[in-house]
DNA sequence: AAGAAAGTATCGGAAATCCGATACATTTAT
DNA sequence: ATAAATGTATCGGATTTCCGATACTTTCTT
């Protein structure tokens, strides 16, 4: 996994098929701020060229067998990394 | 907040005092990385000046008021982002 | 006490990240 | 059907992030 934003927008379209513009969308309400176009794009080009991403005809993504490899990577090293994520999640609640 | 390292580095330092070394050596085990000196003291010394960090004798580093505060903002935009963790963990679990 | 080893710090530059401008395409509204 | 608005895509460049080299300091070893 190479960024933190790539890591993000897999994540998203695991969840679900979606369009640039609504990941933007996703993107602002979830970090507060919406990725430029020249941010957004870029990205999915890079993302779809490694052959993580496919795109319907709808320009909707969503991910490739592996792409699915590659997040399950991520997730992986996501957790490694917090792994007290717990106790971030209780120290943040109060 | 401005980086991914930045905030981790809070978050480690939060849990126990630390050296700049020992920093290192726990972000090689979580993130199977090691940063090299030219990026860990710059970081260090950049939440130092903002008055986040504070270093005592033995040049351990331990949050101070503000970098408490500033943890905490941290941690919120962490989950606001990350806000789908717990679906996040049960897919990574497979 | 002297040398070796490990830790700390700084610097210049390489690479990654992100933006705003621009252009083009597609959809929506009139 | 035309205009306006929205979405997609690319480009150049500004900024950020990170590294490896180097130098200095502190701690350990003998």
């Amino acid at each position: 996994m190479k960024g933190f934003l790539n890591f993000l927008i897999l994540w998203l379209i695991s969840k679900e098929k979606m369009t640039g513009a609504e990941i933007a969308v996703e993107l602002e309400k979830r970090k507060g701020h919406k990725p430029s176009p020249g941010t957004i794009y870029p990205v999915l080009k890079e993302l779809k060229d490694k052959g993580l991403l496919s795109m319907d005809d709808n320009k909707r993504y969503s991910l490739t067998k592996q792409g699915k490899k590659e997040l399950e990577i991520g997730l992986n090293t996501f957790f490694e990394t917090f792994c007290d994520i717990d106790e971030m999640r209780s120290c943040c609640k109060k």
